[in-house]
RNA sequence: GGAGUAGUACUCAAGAGGCUGAAGAGGCGCCCCUGCUAAGGGUGUAGGUCGGGUAACCGGCGCGAGGGUUCAAAUCCCUCCUGCUCCGCCA
């Protein structure tokens, strides 16, 4: 959510960053909150006057009565009971306008950082970076559903009856493997001197309200019955929820933390879940980084952040590279984006397994975030990006560390989080 | 799940229908004293948010959240949320 001043100030500021994103659709938006928000302070200072006036006859009621005076008392109590309907039909039109400005608000993209690259859709998003050599090996990689079956490691049939399309059992050493690339994500984070932290899996509805849209919501997030708590499915959204309504000191910024946790998203929409194996799935796990800090600190941040990741992937002997979200494909709350890919030498080509983004003022406005400057009270900005979600972070590394007999290679950084295993072998 | 108890500004805290947007204190600014630190003395200052104004300033709202009673609510009533203590249940 941009600032309603920016609209009052810089409209074509608004109406350029909207053409930009190709959403032309919205550029009436504008105007009409432009002109919903004359009328809208129109009404507040008229209601304003009036409440004045009633509270100055009110006090001195109060007065009257304080010297005896009850019969001159009861004369202006009887004249101040006319401006209930007055101040109370401009309070409603008030609030009507309110809604109307918040929900234009809402849908109004945030403006993007200049560097941004100009693009339709995600076809246009730019390499910027690869790190590592995307090597393809002599012999065929297997699918990663295949790497697991040797390594008796997925059980996706036993997962579909208890539980349906779109889970799984991983076991033995691939479990271990995936439990210990999240451990050591996290000690990764750890030693960059992120705070770890252990989230609420589920968050109340008016967290979800405030992180995201109700169509987004209603693609994504599993409700719990006859509760009000939703199964969250990034652990940003309780991080983020967490400073909600908060004023932070100035000298507290940067928060920096690094949080685990499960992720369970229900993935209707575009992509569904029609792949084999455990690209797409309902329930995954994910370390994820989330930094709060001056706006001035915020670019800093990002090019730091997107560098942990692929600090991280190289280190597990991955080769990655950073798409640049361009204008078309970044979502409207953020200010810039990139994605981490990795190399999958079985198709040939790169896939999502991370993203950072910084979203400037937009988010903490809407979840009223704020630090204490000497100059009063500031809006924060709030980074995020993916440290490790897995399975999909598995499947790169299976993919880049399978032999061609189905052994798997262990790299030196998570062998002890192995048991101090250098290879896994297929029992067959 | 049950019972009790509390929720006031950055923090602690007074307050129980009009004179309270909030005493007092910490904090913060400046000055003095003390070898350093800890501490002490003096003095000044603000308070959240929205709107109007170039500004000084003016006004609305605001005491966990939302409703209600009243001319008037931090104060009375209702609902909800959260913290703490005890009991029950459970990994």
């Amino acid at each position: 959510m941009i600032d309603i001043k920016l609209i009052r100030e810089n409209k074509d500021l608004v109406k350029e960053n909207i053409k930009k994103k190709f959403q032309d659709k919205k550029l009436p938006l504008v105007d009409e909150v432009y002109e919903l928000d004359i009328k809208c302070r129109e009404a507040k200072g008229k209601g304003d006057e009036l409440r004045k006036e009633k509270n100055e006859k009110s006090a001195l009621i109060g007065a009257l009565m304080r010297e005896g005076k009850k019969d001159e008392a009861e004369k202006i109590k009887a004249e101040v009971s006319k401006y209930g309907d007055e101040i109370l039909k401009l309070e409603k039109e008030e609030e009507e306008l309110r809604a109307k400005i918040h929900a234009d608000m809402m849908v109004i993209p945030n403006i993007m950082d200049p560097s941004v690259p100009i693009g339709e859709d995600d076809s246009k998003n730019v390499e910027l970076e690869k790190f590592g050599e995307p090597i393809i090996p002599s012999f065929e990689i297997p699918h990663h559903a295949d790497i697991c079956a040797r390594l008796n490691g997925l059980d996706k049939e036993s997962a579909g009856r208890t539980s349906g399309n779109g889970f799984y059992y991983l076991m033995g050493d691939v479990a271990r493997l995936h439990s210990a690339m999240l451990s050591y994500a996290r000690d990764f984070m750890i030693d960059k001197g992120f705070t770890y932290c252990i989230p609420p899996f589920m968050i109340r509805s008016d967290v979800v309200n405030g992180v995201m849209s109700f169509e987004e919501m209603d693609a994504m997030m599993y409700k719990i019955e006859g509760e009000d708590l939703y199964l969250i499915g990034t652990s940003e959204h309780s991080m983020i929820g967490k400073f909600q309504g908060q004023i932070i000191k100035e000298e507290e910024l940067p928060i920096t933390l690094t949080s685990y946790s499960p992720c369970f998203r229900k993935e209707v929409g575009a992509h569904g879940i029609e792949e084999r194996g455990l690209y797409r799935v309902h329930q995954f796990e994910k370390q994820e980084m989330v930094v709060l800090c001056k706006p001035e600190d915020g670019m800093k941040f990002y090019d730091k952040m997107w560098k942990y990741t692929v600090e991280f992937f190289r280190s597990l002997n991955v080769p990655v590279r950073t798409l640049e979200c361009c204008s078309g494909d970044l979502a409207d709350l953020k200010v810039k984006s990139c994605d981490v890919e990795a190399f999958s030498p079985r198709q040939n080509k790169y896939f999502e397994v991370g993203s950072c983004s910084i979203l400037g003022d937009a988010q903490a406005r809407r979840l009223g975030i704020r630090m204490k400057t000497k100059n009063g009270n500031e809006y924060v900005t709030t980074l995020n990006n993916t440290v490790l979600a897995t399975p999909r972070g598995l499947i790169a590394f299976l993919e880049n560390n399978v032999n061609e007999d189905g052994s798997v290679n262990i790299p030196e950084v998570l062998r002890p989080y192995m048991g101090g295993k250098e290879k896994l072998v297929p029992k067959d």
